[in-house]
DNA sequence: CAGAATGATTAATC
DNA sequence: GATTAATCATTCTG
């Protein structure tokens, strides 16, 4: 193509045109480019990045509504309004760049479409050589405007890591909290797996979730199966604050009468249960004071709930190894 | 500040 | 779907 005479200012963009291509990550896996737009443009949508309709393109705009899984289902909008301002501030770049973008298209295109016109007295100019400019130059602003989707859906993706990752917002539960969770986990040693109701109990004791009680179910057995010798004073402590504080405390409406568990005494570890148990269970255990990492309660609780997911085996045969986080 | 403690997430398993 | 085990990321503590 003949570079038409052009002033200084348009030299940037007459380079732009006349570069193979731009370097867009990522885009030559996944068929051709208009597919990657279209992905990019409901990828900016479902985050709200994009607004829908706005010079949607039609099928562009379509694709997206429809690709999008009900459009992120956020749930808690409280937390996010850190989130939500980042977002905007995202949003706003992104708008005001694309706007600048497609209002230098315009003007470079009509630049260059006069410059041709003038060219015509000159030369012969066929309609087609502007149309063909035209689209040349859409072409290029086009990809660059990919670039610049391209980025912007980075960085959605980086915020959201950031932000909506619970892992990095977390703190402690309150006293009262974990205070409850440990009375109900030592005092259900046997078998600490809260039910649903018992879950939602604790969880409305604590001020926390119930998801929450899960996790922290999850997290103390598995820790303290891992590491039992450094959670017997926490148990000593709780299983004598319950014995003390609440004689009966049971899950709500599980059992009337008394005796803990269906005491299969085989299944459960501890056979301290019943508040009594619990006491006489406590100072014979304080008084063993097994070795560090292992020993009496070990191995007791090893034919428990701990070996739940190792039914058939005969578990571990050594008892003394207890040390199986070696590798961390 | 390093390491421990801790709540949350993830992949695998049942 | 619940649980385990490993891991991440943050907060607490000495």
């Amino acid at each position: 193509m003949t570079k038409p005479m052009l002033s200084p200012f348009c030299d940037y963009f007459w380079f732009l045109l006349t570069l193979p291509v731009l370097s867009i990550r990522g885009i030559q896996e996944e068929g051709p480019p208009d597919d990657q737009l279209m992905r990019l443009d409901s990828m900016l949508l479902a985050e709200g990045v994009c607004r829908l309709g706005k010079r949607g393109r039609g099928a562009a705009a379509a694709a997206a509504s429809t690709a999008t899984p009900g459009g992120c289902p956020n749930d808690n909008g409280l937390e996010h309004s850190d989130y939500r301002a980042k977002l905007s501030q995202i949003r706003q770049i992104y708008h005001s760049e694309l706007e600048k973008y497609e209002q230098a298209c315009q003007e470079f295109t009509t630049h260059v479409t006069n410059l041709l016109r003038e060219q015509s007295r000159i030369r012969p100019v066929l309609p087609k050589e502007i149309e063909h400019m035209v689209g040349v130059i859409h072409g290029k602003f086009s990809s660059i405007q990919m670039q610049l989707k391209q980025s912007t859906c980075e960085a959605v993706m980086t915020l959201r890591s950031r932000l909506l990752d619970a892992r990095r917002k977390r703190q402690n539960f309150s006293k009262q909290a974990t205070e409850v969770l440990n009375e109900y986990f030592y005092s259900h040693l046997s078998n600490p797996y809260p039910s649903e109701e018992a879950k939602e109990e604790l969880a409305r004791k604590g001020g926390i979730t119930v998801s929450q009680v899960s996790n922290w179910f999850g997290n103390k057995r598995i820790r303290y199966k891992k590491n039992m010798g450094k959670f017997q004073e926490e148990a000593t402590i709780y299983i004598a604050k319950t014995a003390v504080d609440s004689p009966e405390v049971r899950g709500p409406g599980s059992q009337a009468s008394c005796p803990s568990m269906p005491s299969s005494s085989a299944s459960g570890p501890f056979p301290l249960t019943s508040s009594r148990g619990a006491l006489t269970a406590l100072q014979t255990l304080a008084s063993l004071r097994p070795a560090p990492g292992g020993g009496g309660l070990l191995s007791q609780a090893r034919g428990g709930w701990q070996g739940k997911r190792r039914s058939t085996t005969s578990l571990v045969g050594d008892a003394g190894s207890v040390t199986s986080d070696a590798s961390n």
